[in-house]
DNA sequence: ACTATTTGACCCAG
DNA sequence: CTGGGTCAAATAGT
């Protein structure tokens, strides 16, 4: 498989570095914060050397936004970085990152798919529509080769298959399975181009702005200091008492592995399958490129994207998505 | 019973 | 008019 990069990404590997390692330095003052708060069971998470539990949270997760933002190159020249505080707005604010300085143009995208949204659907008082959409903007997308359909990050819905003219085999249509629970637009299509090898050519459309919570419940930090080795962070412990997390009460208790494996017959496309292992998709953070094919792909990895594409994906792709780093490591565990 | 997938119908852009 | 993207009823799976 291949992804195409931006040549602005690798120039920007130092700033990355920088921002996850601060994000690994406050994630280890987070596990002494998560210590204190063991030893002394009824003080809350007030203690800590770096500040409270919340608040280095939002710290981490502006690192991490912050190293997102300076990967999508070009970007990163015309867009501030997000603070800890504006992460804290967007956590707590329960919807997407929209509300971030990037988004100005997609917010208008979003709010014309509304009014089709609304068009659509107070012209359908009759039952049959199917099929009443207005074509996507073929601009924004990236696309993805691969011989083996790996777990690109996301949670994904079969909605459609299609024989496509000239084609050999069926094109696989999927959406994310937040679409209409937190709104997520991001669809990707599936398509074997080859047959021997078999390669898989996946199409990307939009980005995700749903947050895979459950996957995040369990965050475990690798830590590479030989006496902070494998610290782990069970957020499905910790989201009881942060306000963020504990918002996150309702969401469904499923934690679902996003994996498509093609079958012995290749138009038999598989989506989504639910699992309980949590152990078999670990994440890892990196500068390099070439570590990222086992990434989804954030907004910038091909020509085709738009600017305004960049949606508030920040949580969901600081959580989700595994990133390399040199020989030291953070790793997720979900 | 609930959720995911299949598949033909429908509609739009080119 | 045609190809491709989406919808949603029917069906399958758990």
């Amino acid at each position: 498989m291949e992804w195409f990069w931006p040549e602005s990404v690798l120039s920007n590997g130092e700033r990355v570095k920088e921002e996850l390692m601060q994000g690994r330095e406050l994630a280890g003052q987070l596990c002494r914060v998560f210590d204190d708060h063991k030893s002394t069971l009824d003080s809350g998470f007030g203690g800590g050397g770096g500040g409270s539990a919340e608040g280095l949270v939002d710290k981490i997760l502006g690192s991490f936004a912050n190293a997102l933002l300076i990967l999508n190159g070009k970007e990163s020249d015309d867009q501030e970085l997000v603070s800890g505080d504006q992460i804290q707005g967007i956590s707590s604010g329960g919807g997407s990152a929209d509300s971030s300085s990037w988004d100005a143009n997609h917010a208008i995208i979003k709010s014309e798919d509304f009014h089709e949204e609304i068009s659509c659907k107070s012209a359908s008082t009759f039952k049959d529509r199917r099929g009443s959409y207005k074509r996507r903007r073929t601009s924004h997308s990236w696309t993805r080769d691969a011989q083996d359909l790996t777990d690109d990050g996301h949670s994904w819905r079969k909605y459609g298959q299609k024989v496509i003219h000239n084609a050999k085999h069926p094109r696989n249509y999927f959406r994310c399975t937040h679409k209409f629970d937190q709104s997520c637009q991001a669809t990707k299509h599936v398509q074997q181009i080859l047959d021997d090898p078999p390669v898989f050519r996946t199409t990307y459309y939009g980005n995700h702005t749903c947050r895979d919570y459950l996957k995040a419940s369990e965050l475990v930090l690798d830590c590479t200091s030989p006496r902070e080795s494998s610290s782990y962070i069970r957020f499905g412990d910790f989201k009881q008492d942060h306000p963020f997390f504990s918002s996150l009460t309702s969401v469904k208790k499923e934690v679902v592995i996003k994996e498509e494996k093609p079958q012995p017959s290749d138009d038999h496309m598989m989506a989504s399958h639910h699992r309980n292992h949590s152990s078999s998709c670990d994440y890892i953070v990196s500068p390099h490129p070439t570590a990222f094919e086992y990434s989804c792909p954030l907004s910038g990895l091909s020509s085709t994207i738009d600017p305004y594409d960049h949606e508030g994906d920040v949580m969901s792709s600081l959580i989700v998505e595994p990133y390399y780093f040199d020989d030291e490591v953070l790793q997720y565990e979900f």
